[in-house]
DNA sequence: GCTACTATATCGTCGTACGATATAGTAGCC
DNA sequence: GGCTACTATATCGTACGACGATATAGTAGC
């Protein structure tokens, strides 16, 4: 993967989970099912061989500061600069995106 | 392709740009590279292998009528109501990853 | 007659999403 | 104590799809 857009709908959720706060892999999943209402279902597979490429490509790299008692099993990730500011550029094509589509009347007036 | 979400985002701006009206497919791409101001560039590969797959699917359908004094060998094609409809929910899924990723300060306020 | 553009089609490759499987610790429960 | 379910990461194989290259051919300008 190159760092240019579009990114697939998995990376751009993973990414995103990741943009608020600092994550591990397991807890990726569970949120971005939660944040996409179920449409996004994240296998291990899918989760952990993106997240070696977003670490390869230095879109995200490990947290090695980890809270007391925690699972130690679990590995953090962060987002980098170049991370948060390829998410952004795929954010605001999106926003673009959903612009040409609802003036193309394709969503319901109301929708957020 | 089950008709599943996410779509991916060349399939989404191909049905986006038969929102509108029907079209051949050399325009389509030429639609989509405008539209998304350049972001994604159809190659004849990716747009003729989308297209045979979602006229299999019954997303879109070929277009017989054509107008009088056309290039003969444009093949038009349109939404069905199938491909409508799965178009309006990409969009609605897409709008809420947008507000998802809005509201974690990743769009510099005024972006549309 | 040259180049460039329009238009569709197919082929091969590579990336990647995905399910399956493995491993193992934790927690609840009866 | 043993059952199930959940948490957590990792790897493997497969299959789908995006993509570039290539082919074909008609149109347009110069």
């Amino acid at each position: 993967m190159q760092t240019r857009l579009p990114l697939s709908p998995q990376v751009f959720h993973i990414l995103l989970s990741l943009a608020t706060r600092e994550a591990h892999g397991y807890a990726i999943i569970q949120d971005v099912e939660h944040a996409t209402e179920g449409a996004i279902r994240l296998g291990p597979g899918t989760l952990y061989s993106a997240l070696k490429r977003l670490l390869a490509d230095k879109l995200v790299e490990e947290v090695k500061a980890r809270p007391a008692d925690d699972d130690e099993r679990r590995r953090y990730y962060r987002l980098t600069t170049t991370g948060r500011r390829l998410l952004g550029a795929e954010t605001t094509r999106l926003a673009k995106a959903v612009g040409v589509a609802r003036r193309a009347g394709l969503l319901r007036p109301g929708t957020a």
